[in-house]
DNA sequence: ACAGACGGGACATCCCGTTGTT
DNA sequence: AACAACGGGATGTCCCGTCTGT
């Protein structure tokens, strides 16, 4: 086996790391970054602040770690989805499916909007930064996303299937964003109708 | 009449409010509103901290009051836009043309969506937000907006006005942060074509 | 008159500034830069931490100050010394008289030692410290102090005006925190004793 | 015999403890008491803080080790030094080459500096700081220095032997650290050339 | 003996909002 | 109305020393 027997440390680390993500998740969703206090993510996950300084280099290195392996995860359940798909078509309902999951989670679009957020403003925030875009955005996007979904449409007004990709992340974003500030108007179920149009409008699928 | 000859001192101040105003937009934008400072929307406003509050009572206070202001013109915007229209058609055209040039609007779209993301976060914030509100949303929307752009399509999938309207806009707002985060791949141009082909998605005009 | 009345505004700053120099003395001095507590030298000024972040960007920038601050007044009294004088044994023996002086005062010497060692270990604080060592160093050194104290004495062991001047000073910083370690051994009268003898060796004054 | 034999164990003990010092000499010289951290150490050293505890009892105490394990051998050498010589003028020759060397080590000194101000600035560190002094300072120390080098003379300016050493070697670490702030003005020769000249003057050796 | 994770607690820095002044 | 100084209080960051495990 190459795979060693993991001591009672790794595995105290691994626990404590998973902790603390998934205490920075809820905090730093429901505070956004700036207001979120390192002390109350210590707390929620049963450590102190000193814990986390020994698994994360700063508040930043912990809110891209944690984008970031949403990220991964994110991006692995896609795979498996797709990879069980043989034709065009049937990827492509498997990519709406999967924006209209996304436009109904709770949790990863406003994390994602946060994290657009910070990029936006912290332009120099350097090679993490990086990291968390590799693991968002991948390399030759256009002919990937054609490959699976066939190639955009010709004409003055159409959309390239990656500028189409992650418009539409961003703006199923905004969309649950909005089911949280308008819950009246625009409830959980408004905005898998609207989401799944979003999508059919983007990738302008018959 | 009751609103009297202003004299040269209301007129300083009102000059003084309006400096604040532009100077809090830009840096309210530019940094977010955790991360803007006081000082220096003063500083740009060539006043101090002082001035600041003399007319706003709180960094809150002067937020609101700058997405109240700009919500109140933009609604002065458009109803003029409509007020010329005699048609549903013409209405919904002149609809359309708003949520193109909001998309393509680099402020007001980002100070949305810092407004949203204040609102749902503090949501004990008081009458001033109440006032906002109503600055931004009209009562009795569903029958204003039919009235202006005729009755949503029935069935299951439809979407009401009043939530295509707000929908729409947050997801527009989030269109504008998207080609800031990724300029190259989704340019202004970009997001001119992706608002139209959504607002048509929303609003189902064949 | 070209000074004007000062407002007190002014004079509170003033005011305030010297109780926070006077009081950061006293702390630098007892604890040392590191161990110095910006809390305890505002509390023993009357003010708050926000009052000493109101007159200086940062710990450094009030020890720099501090120091800056002595030195210039040492330089004061130095030439005020000095400028009664008429002839080059009368400014040695003034010169002398301010050397031993200095080895018998408890405050500047270590704040000196302190000074030195900070230096060393931040040789890229920058342009403070350039102003700093302005205040203690003059331009064009030797001559100026060849012209004050008549020229070195020539040959394979002299010391040069200026070398001895600054070795010297960091000497006699060392005695009197000697003095302090082993009080019984090395009284204030013997610093007296012993700063005279080093200044006639390095001067070379029979 | 009560010594024995070592085990390897114990050389493995003994040849970390020395790995340790060494790397706490480097960081401590270069950083000072409190900006040395006991990380930095033991990465140094190859080893980890867990090390460093398992041999000293706190960070005060590794660097009181370091001083009194300079001390001993510093007072090793001369005494060799010193054994081979047979009339109190070849002492005095041998002592004064002592006090050069000593100005001219870059490390020694400065550590000693560092040492003194911990020492003034805690006062009550209890039992390991007397062991540090008895390694520098030895009992009945002026009739030992009479011996060694004749009595000190007579009259209202003269300088006990005791005192002379000990201010001696304070001064000179303070002219080694005049070399490392201004290079240019004393460079490692003027020290040399200094520190010559305040021996000659302390011990008023003709 | 040594490694590694973590607690614990301190502290410089920062900035909003208040107070007295002009 | 506007300025300027300051209080007040929070919080990210840091690091020593302990404790468990190997």
């Amino acid at each position: 086996m190459t795979t060693k027997q993991p001591t009672k440390h790794e595995l105290r680390t691994q626990e404590t790391r998973e902790l603390l993500l998934g205490a920075a998740e809820q905090i730093f969703i429901r505070d956004g970054y700036e207001q979120a206090e390192l002390g109350e993510i210590a707390e929620l996950a049963g450590r102190t602040k000193g814990a986390i300084y020994g698994h994360f280099k700063s508040k930043e290195d912990i809110f891209l770690a944690l984008v970031e392996s949403h990220a991964l995860s994110q991006r692995a359940a896609m795979r498996k989805h797709i990879e069980s798909s043989t034709s065009i078509a049937a990827n492509i309902a498997a990519f709406r499916q999967f924006f209209v999951d996304f436009a109904g989670d709770e949790k990863w679009p406003l994390l994602l909007l946060e994290f657009r957020l910070y990029t936006i403003r912290h332009p120099d925030a350097g090679e993490r930064l990086q990291k968390v875009h590799e693991a968002i955005i991948r390399q030759d996007e256009e002919s990937a996303y054609a490959a699976l979904l066939g190639p955009a449409q010709k004409g003055k007004a159409s959309v390239s299937r990656a500028a189409a990709v992650h418009a539409g992340l961003g703006m199923l974003s905004a969309l649950q964003l909005e089911a949280k500030f308008s819950p009246l108007l625009v409830s959980q179920g408004t905005v898998k109708n609207i989401a799944g149009k979003v999508f059919d409008a983007l990738f302008e699928t018959k």
